[in-house]
RNA sequence: GGGCGCGUAGCUCAGUUGGUUAGAGCACCUCGUUUACACCGAGGGGGUCGCCUGUUCGAAUCGGGCCGCGCCCACCA
């Protein structure tokens, strides 16, 4: 031990780059992030990872929402419970596929080249390569996930229960296979969900064209998407605009085409946007599909799955991109002066959150899943209270998206992914819904083919809480584990995954998967845009963690987070550097001057001998209660700047510089081995209490002071009430004033630090303290013949004054400007109090307490002049 | 169009149920080789709490209106 304490006194900073791969090793190797199942999920502590995908690394929101997760884990797993951080990453269909093809595609191959069955063998061997990359950087944040039991939303055991859900949905009805109008995503040339469809503002032009009606006159109609006039079936206008009452029933003739549209009557048509009468277009529009619905219109797909037009758009548009088929059909039109107006126009058009592309809304043969019967649970489960969403307003956020829920279109065109267990007969399109192929077709014999399709990622994501635990099995760790306690989130995915998990986890398990949601700050940028790659605003939390370290990340993270989106500030990651740096010093210090005498191999019991000892153990229990407190409320940025108030505040500015004087050799062995006593039970009680949030310094300094266990597995330290001690704290906290105040006063005399200012304390309420007064403000409080001079100045504490004996050294004209000053102010104040205390309803209205304690601070602040 | 939230010191943010002289970190200024830490210490300057208007003995805090900003949801061609 003297050893590695020699080896300390050299090293006068904290360097995260060398403590922090040695301290994670340790923790890796100890075991303790793998729990035991044991036991059951109500007295154990669990939470799932939200899995990030395996092409992902680690970005800003990752690095937030793990120092959240794992602070919780850690303060849990310190509280003795046995607790899981469940780990794993999601195969996440679209995103990985895409990196894939393109790797393909550099090749100079694709994958339909390649074949559905040696791509996927690809996609596994790229994943073999990189999948573990963002897991490794969990881990340099100080991660504590229990990364020996990692799971992957395509493993074996996974995949069956997807099948199992799927299957059980079908056969209850819920999933069913329709052909409707879908998001399709020209991109990843798949149907996305409404959920993956971002709008944005465009400008395009709104064209108004005359339809001409058969027999007569002519109806305007307006558009921005011309080409898809190709695919019109009706003209529709509202029942109760009288100006075309006498229109319904009649029939228009399509431009281009010719065909023959009946004009309709639906509700849907605005009276008052354009001319009041509209193009319906089934097969392109999701609004026209539902008026199609209604009115038993034909659906006449025009633009295909290629983003190219049909046949059915006619030979001079087949074959054409959607933009040049709208350019042509306008040229077409305006040839025959059918193009009355054009103007720019501002709407919202839908793009692809997934590929970037613009959706192309068309009709198409996909499975969806209904959702309302599954809502209705987990409704309930949120009203109720049983799931409780912190902070409290996305709650209402979360209800009216389950009251106004839809189908969810489950089916995706890709080849990563779980396939859907359905096959159909060649023969006589016999469908089964099965685990494994039956073989053949049970009615005609037929061969059975199975859906290309494979599902939405987020169906697989939804079941995540329970079949990483190893559900349908019911496995010790479903029993150990599920439900778990806590979801940690941003709240871009409360719909399209937390609501999931809950409808899934009751359905399935008939228990919410957890007890908590908490939704945590967004960060931006510094400049207060959305961080991301391709706006160029991230900032990469791993070069951060190279540059201040892994704690200060954490805690600059913490710190910053609070309930709204905040901006990324580098002071905040700076302030954790300091706080590591500076509790790595206190400890240095301590350890280098009492390592000799001070007994850290057992948990020594405090032995306070004076005020300011029994002053830093009240406050110690102080913090200790409200980093618990804190931490359990989800306010991770008050407890980690909590921390640094305590460190900074009360331990290294005062508690330590009031002990530094009783460290020294030339005490006697028993006064050092007192101070050491509680000097380390402080410092141990300090570093355990700021582990969750900055758990490698901690955990470093943890092993020099005694830890022969790993601080990650020691216990989190707990409010002793018998050391709560308001006498200390209040005789401490009045010296501590007493010498800030002095300390202003010197500098205002511009009195130099060396200079020993003779004075005398005329006040009472500081017998205990003068010793510690004269050191700290640097005064001789007992010069000779004291008493006989007239005091030359004098400065004002709580309960009296400091009376200065000599003006050596000392700038009083300097002074004389500030005394002034404080004089104004305080007369100010003064005047202020006595008109609030003299107005009228003040003594009768306000509580007495208040009124009080205003005539008290009257009182003191006329004494403080007086003194002055 | 609906909903949520924000505007407090130069910057990033705290400010419990309305009641100390509105705070912190960073930045800025002055001083400093005091038994750890210069990633340090001591001291200091800096705010009409977006604007207006109510309620109240008392408003950064509660109500109303306005201005500015962000996010989410939504089918107006």
């Amino acid at each position: 031990m003297t050893d590695r304490i020699d080896e300390l006194r050299e090293r006068t900073r904290f360097e995260p780059s060398e403590v922090e791969p040695r301290i994670g090793e340790r923790w890796l190797a100890s075991g303790l992030f793998h729990p035991e199942p044991e036991g059951s999920a109500a007295e154990n502590y669990s939470i799932a990872i939200p899995p990030p995908n395996v092409t992902g690394s680690l970005h800003m929101g990752h690095a937030l929402n793990g120092s959240v997760q794992d602070t919780l884990v850690r303060y849990h797993r310190m509280s003795g419970r046995r607790t899981k951080w469940v780990l794993g990453t999601d195969h996440a269909g679209i995103a990985t596929q895409t990196v894939v093809e393109k790797a393909l595609l550099a090749e100079g191959s694709s994958r339909e080249q390649l074949g559905r069955e040696a791509f996927v063998q690809r996609v596994w061997e790229w994943r073999e390569h990189y999948g573990s990359t963002i897991v490794e950087q969990f881990k340099r944040l100080g991660a504590s996930c229990d990364f020996e039991q990692e799971r992957f939303t395509l493993d074996e055991g996974y995949a069956q229960a997807v099948v199992r859900v799927f299957i059980a949905l079908y056969q209850k009805g819920y999933v069913y296979r329709d052909r409707y109008i879908v998001n399709w995503d020209p991109g990843s040339r798949s149907a996305i969900s409404d959920l993956e469809v971002e709008e944005r503002e465009e400008t395009d032009t709104l064209y108004s064209i005359v339809y001409d009606l058969d027999g007569g006159g002519s109806v305007t109609i307006a558009t921005v998407r011309p080409e898809t006039l190709l695919a019109d079936t009706a003209v529709a206008v509202n029942p109760s605009d009288e100006r075309y009452r006498d229109l319904v029933g009649r029939t228009a003739i399509l431009p281009l085409v010719g065909r023959r549209l009946p004009v309709i009557a639906d509700e849907y048509v605005k009276t008052d946007f354009g001319t009041g009468q509209l193009k319906v277009t089934p097969a392109h529009d999701p609004n026209d599909f539902d008026i199609g619905q209604r009115h038993g219109l034909e659906q006449i797909s025009v633009i295909g799955e290629d983003g190219r037009m049909t046949a059915q758009a006619g030979e001079r548009f087949e074959g054409l991109t959607v933009r040049q088929a709208r350019t042509a059909v306008v040229a077409a039109l305006e040839a025959e002066g059918r193009v009355v107006a054009q103007e720019p126009y501002k709407h919202s058009v839908p793009y692809s959150h997934r590929s970037g592309e613009r959706i192309e809304p068309l009709i198409s043969l996909q499975w969806f899943m209904r959702m309302d019967e599954l809502a209705a649970p987990a409704i309930d489960a949120v009203v109720s209270g049983r799931v409780r969403i912190v902070p409290e307003n996305h709650r209402r956020v979360y209800l009216d998206w389950m009251d106004n829920i839809r189908p969810w279109c489950v089916s995706r065109q890709l080849w990563w992914g779980h396939r859907l267990p359905v096959y159909y007969c060649e023969d006589c399109q016999e469908t089964y819904v099965a685990a494994q192929s039956p073989g053949r077709c049970g009615a005609c014999e037929g061969e059975l083919r199975q859906d290309e399709d494979v599902l939405d990622t987020w169906f697989s994501s939804a079941l995540w809480p329970f079949a990483t635990l190893g559900w349908p099995e019911q496995t010790p760790e479903l029993r150990a584990f599920y439900p778990t306690k806590v979801l940690s989130t941003a709240r871009d995915i409360l719909f399209l995954w937390v609501a999931r998990m809950i409808m899934m986890g009751l359905e399935f398990t008939g228990e919410a998967p957890f007890d908590e949601v908490y939704i945590h700050s967004v960060i931006q940028a510094p400049d207060g845009r959305r961080m991301s790659k391709s706006l160029g605003t991230g900032i990469d939390p791993l070069a951060e963690i190279d540059r201040h370290g892994a704690d200060a990340v954490r805690f600059g993270l913490l710190a910053m987070s609070s309930s709204q989106d905040v901006r990324y500030s580098v002071e905040k990651i700076q302030q954790g550097q300091a706080l590591a740096n500076k509790l790595f010093n206190a400890a240095r210090f301590v350890l280098v001057n009492l390592g000799d005498v001070a007994d850290l191999g057992a948990d020594r019991e405090p032995q306070p001998q004076t005020l300011e000892d029994r002053w830093i153990l009240s406050r110690l229990q102080r913090i200790e209660a409200d980093t618990a407190a804190r931490i359990e409320a989800f306010d991770f940025s008050h407890a980690a700047l909590g921390l640094y108030d305590f460190v900074y505040g009360e331990l290294c500015d005062w508690y330590l510089e009031l002990v530094k004087h009783r460290l020294g050799p030339e005490r006697s062995a028993q006064e050092r081995q007192a101070l050491a006593a509680t000097l380390v039970r402080v410092l141990r009680e300090t570093v355990a209490l700021a582990h969750p949030v900055i758990p490698f310094v901690t955990e470093e300094l943890w092993s020099y002071l005694g830890g022969e266990e790993l601080l990650v597995g020691s216990a989190f330290p707990r409010l002793d009430q018998t050391l709560i001690d308001l006498e200390a704290e209040a005789q401490v906290g009045r010296a501590i004033e007493a010498i800030t105040l002095v300390r202003g006063w010197r500098d205002s005399v511009s009195a130099r630090a060396a200079l020993i200012v003779p004075a005398r304390l005329n006040a009472t309420g500081y017998e205990a303290m003068s010793h510690a007064i004269a050191r700290l403000a640097r005064l001789d409080l007992d010069p000779d013949g004291a008493g006989e001079h007239e005091p030359i100045a004098s400065v004002s504490i709580p309960g009296g004054a400091v009376e200065i004996r000599s003006s050596e050294g000392l700038d009083l004209a300097a002074a004389e400007q500030r005394r002034a000053a404080g004089r104004a102010k305080l007369e100010q104040e003064i005047a202020r109090l006595q008109t609030k205390l003299a107005k009228p309803g003040f003594a009768e209205k306000a509580p007495p307490a208040v009124v009080d304690g205003e005539r008290v601070k009257l009182s003191r602040l006329e004494a403080e002049l007086q003194a002055l």
